[in-house]
DNA sequence: CTCCTTTCAATACGGTCGTATCGATACGAA
DNA sequence: TTCGTATCGATACGACCGTATTGAAAGGAG
């Protein structure tokens, strides 16, 4: 009789969550958002359609969880690159950050084919602009770190203004990766990869002044 | 009894199908991909189901008859500006090209959700991600022709690579329309339309030496 | 004029969708 | 043990989907 004490969880209920999530980003890198139903979904965790239902309440919550299971995703790896003292330097670091943000692996890529999946959804709906909003706050912020951390230790250009470089770079990573996303299947992976060192090269060449004038031209 | 000479034709094929394209280019702008289907087509068209399924045959035929449509539309767009001697000059032709392809205005931000909706689907389907190759070959040209015409009247750095500034440029664009497209609506297109005139300033600013330093800081 | 072909709207069909509902089952509380 | 509740798979329902079909209307060819 106790309100809500009572509670038989034979499951956990997050981790279940997050599973059902997980056969989403499959089925949605596999075959596309439209292809995503209750049913698929439930199919492709081993479930029945009740048991989605219940976790879950109706598809549009679904679909919200796993996008911020992606933004969790993301936001946890590139917060775990710790750049500073003592730590990862400038090159490595935005090496580490770039490389996760972009579609630098098979993993990756099929990640980069469901945010752009998402980021249609976003250019239509306002509830999912927002949570691509806060990816974009969280990737501007490990940029921001890693930048800082340059003009720190002197690895950038003294009048480079890091805030504006930071912005490059959050466009670059977009171009980029939305480069990729387009690419037939099968496409190697080159392109992106080699962004990121073109960027690690380019930023990183200040160090040298007797290169800072072939960077220019 | 003319094999095929027997054409009755009450209106112009072509028209009609570029219209009902448009009505589904204004769907999708809306409201997104998903929700574009023979139905809603033909309605926002204001035509019968059948009329649709006439002209179209099948959805799949529809959806790429409007993606090359808009293809169409953009790289006329493009190829109109024309850079070169007694043309434009190098930084008001780029900036057009840039104009063009950039979300700068209402329009071309409704067009850059759709070309989203587009994205998503080229990664998950080859046959779409071939017709947006075909677009980033319309764009890498333009912008090329653009570039080459810098180079040749000394605007640009000469040591500049031009080919790899027009990777960089094609970069820069998808960057900076995918950002504008998952802005919440409503928000104002000053960042398209400052990127373009950062692009410019930043490409143009070889032109005087004393301000090559500025640009690097 | 009469035919013949194209156009057209309307509707039918089979399927999938999101969601609601429902009996059976499993397990903690008493 | 018995009871009550949470979980489960299965199924039902109405809506919309892509597509096929059908019969009426329309306008050049003879």
């Amino acid at each position: 009789m106790c309100q809500n004490a009572f509670v038989p969880r034979y499951v956990d209920k997050d981790e279940r969550r997050r599973q059902v999530a997980g056969a989403l980003h499959r089925i949605a890198a596999r075959e596309g958002l439209e292809k995503v139903s209750i049913r698929t979904v439930a199919a492709e965790a081993g479930l029945s359609v009740g048991a989605v239902q219940r976790d879950f309440g109706t598809k549009d919550e679904l679909l919200h969880f796993a996008l911020r299971q992606m933004l969790a995703n993301v936001a946890k790896r590139i917060s775990e690159v710790r750049i500073g003292p003592g730590r990862l330097s400038f090159a490595e670091g935005l090496r580490r950050v770039l490389t996760e943000l972009l579609p630098t692996d098979d993993d990756r890529l099929a990640e980069a084919r469901v945010w752009s999946a998402f980021y249609a959804r976003a250019a239509v709906d306002d509830r999912f602009a927002d949570v691509l909003a806060e990816l974009d706050a969280h990737s501007r912020e490990a940029l921001r770190a890693a930048v800082g951390w340059a003009v720190e230790t002197g690895e950038l250009a003294p009048g480079q203004d890091p805030d504006a470089l930071v912005e490059l770079l959050l466009v670059l990573v977009d171009g980029v990766w939305l480069s990729a996303v387009r690419q037939p299947s099968g496409t190697p992976l080159d392109a992106p990869r080699a962004a990121v060192e073109a960027a690690i090269t380019a930023l990183t060449v200040a160090r040298r002044d007797d290169r800072a004038a072939d960077a220019r031209g």
